[in-house]
DNA sequence: CAACTATATTCTTATTTGCATATATAGTAA
DNA sequence: TTACTATATATGCAAATAAGAATATAGTTG
């Protein structure tokens, strides 16, 4: 099929559209962070994080490695910010124009 | 919260995350259409378009008129389209250096 | 108004997803 | 080895998502 492309596309947007997996993204865009920094700074309880995390890494957005005990993560492709970014244009507009259309 | 924002973010990723609806959007990329030329075109029934087609417009993504009896949809904001080019780059350049390791 | 066409919605069922809890593994240190 | 720390995985369950079939609605035409 020619259309296989757009499962790969998908799976890789729905691999980001977590709000949680997009908190740990925004917390690597300050560069690589192990487990033991990421969960707590998110709130949520280790294992949960480390999901979040094997989900990320499986569709190869993120990389680890280990440090002795610890594990590292960093994003592979800094372009994963761009198409944040753009999400973020696009919401806003979408906001700001609804809401001219209350006005 | 501060992460409400995350929370739309994952609902946009969200909305396009789907191979079907990345058709639709892909299809859309050559101006608008009408619903009886989208769901022929995906080879898709027609029932299952529209309930896509709504998913997207819910989220805002696309836009509709009617004209007599067809519903004509369109995209909202063609930085969709720079979502969907990067998630693309990023497949492709995910693809290329896992060969390369191969190799 | 009745018949027809284009689109939308509902219902059911199957699959997937996410979370919490508990448990397992790997590395370190005594 | 034992105890400890950091991370990963398994299990069970609730909620969300998706597809097909059937039905409903809205607009058009005679």
């Amino acid at each position: 099929m020619a259309d296989q492309i757009n499962n790969l596309q998908a799976d890789l947007c729905k691999t980001i559209a977590h709000p949680t997996r997009i908190q740990i993204l925004e917390l690597l865009r300050g560069g690589e962070r192990c487990v033991c920094e990421i969960f707590p700074a998110l709130e949520i309880d280790q294992p949960n994080a480390s999901r979040h995390l094997s989900v990320l890494k499986k569709e190869g957005v993120v990389s680890s490695r280990k440090e002795g005990l610890k594990v590292i993560y960093r994003v592979n492709d800094q372009r994963i910010y761009q198409v944040l970014d753009l999400v973020t244009a696009i919401l806003k507009e979408h906001w700001d124009s609804r809401n001219k259309a209350l006005a």
